[in-house]
DNA sequence: CTATATATTGATAATAGTTATCAATATCAA
DNA sequence: TTGATATTGATAACTATTATCAATATATAG
């Protein structure tokens, strides 16, 4: 069955769905519609997506399409580095698109949960000189910014 | 009954009891010696706690104290903002004693968990000045390094 | 192209952490 | 001391996530 439309593979510069691909025959897993369609949907937000969106708009085009299935895909793409999981304050996970795109950190208004995202060069060089300092190689980062918005203080 | 040994109300420097009392009575509720125990136990801690943690240490002293009663507990602490409440990575929440505490950021081990809290003046300079650009009040925010200890990579 | 080994799927049971319910009890203000 | 009501512990309920399993789809070797 070839459910691979696109064809994507043919494209000469690496994008996502290449890289799942290689990734699950690295590991002896398998392209499967279901993996495709949940990458494409993923990848169709912007920022940060939880699994209730996801799964909502999953429905819309198959509804057949399990929740476990797209937890275990979702487990997939973490683990070959496409998406990166943060646990936000109210304990419920979200999703974030990782590939090609530049680290960032979030500022979050605690009223609307408006996220913006950001970076700034001159922190990231401090994050590094404080894991020399305490012997750590630094791996990853997270900085979240908790504050109120414009158009809430107004409100 | 005076459970409140101690009598620490007449000691004229506010410490967490007192917070915790004044708050309890704003609100309308009350001063138990479960909730004393609770935030006793809590500040016998350094650094951060888990529910787990807690529990069992109280269990010790007191096993008839419910864990519903932790829960309760610790969400009215949360409120009065002498404890604060995060989520790492594995979405299991921890406490933080915040009170007279200077803020501080965490680097996190991956591979044992060791945990370093850490702070630096410019970081947090910058942190303002980005919510300034973006029309933020900044409220809070978490930094989370994660890495990988001298010992880890030992090993 | 076909057969075969096995990875994947959806449905659902199971689990873990947390919260809600409720009757008995404790607190606190009058 | 009393009475209104907040609190407690036990436990049911709930939510998000993971494990189980039989039916099915995929990849690969021939």
């Amino acid at each position: 069955m070839d459910f691979d439309n696109n064809n994507l593979s043919q494209n000469k510069m690496l994008n996502e769905f290449d890289i799942f691909k290689d990734f699950l025959q690295q590991k002896n897993l398998r392209w499967t519609p279901q993996r495709k369609m949940i990458l494409e949907i993923f990848l169709s937000f912007d920022g940060h997506v939880d699994i209730e969106s996801l799964h909502q708009k999953i429905q819309e085009q198959d509804p057949s399409l399990g929740i476990a299935t797209l937890y275990r895909t979702l487990k997939i793409l973490v683990d070959c580095e496409l998406v990166e999981a943060h646990s936000f304050h109210d304990g419920k996970k979200s999703y974030e698109r990782k590939f090609r795109v530049q680290h960032h950190d979030h500022l979050i208004c605690t009223q609307c949960e408006k996220t913006i995202e950001f970076e700034h060069a001159l922190i990231e060089k401090y994050q590094i000189e404080i894991c020399e300092e305490y012997g750590f190689t630094l791996k990853s980062h997270k900085m979240e910014l908790m504050g109120v918005c414009e158009n809430c203080r107004k409100e």
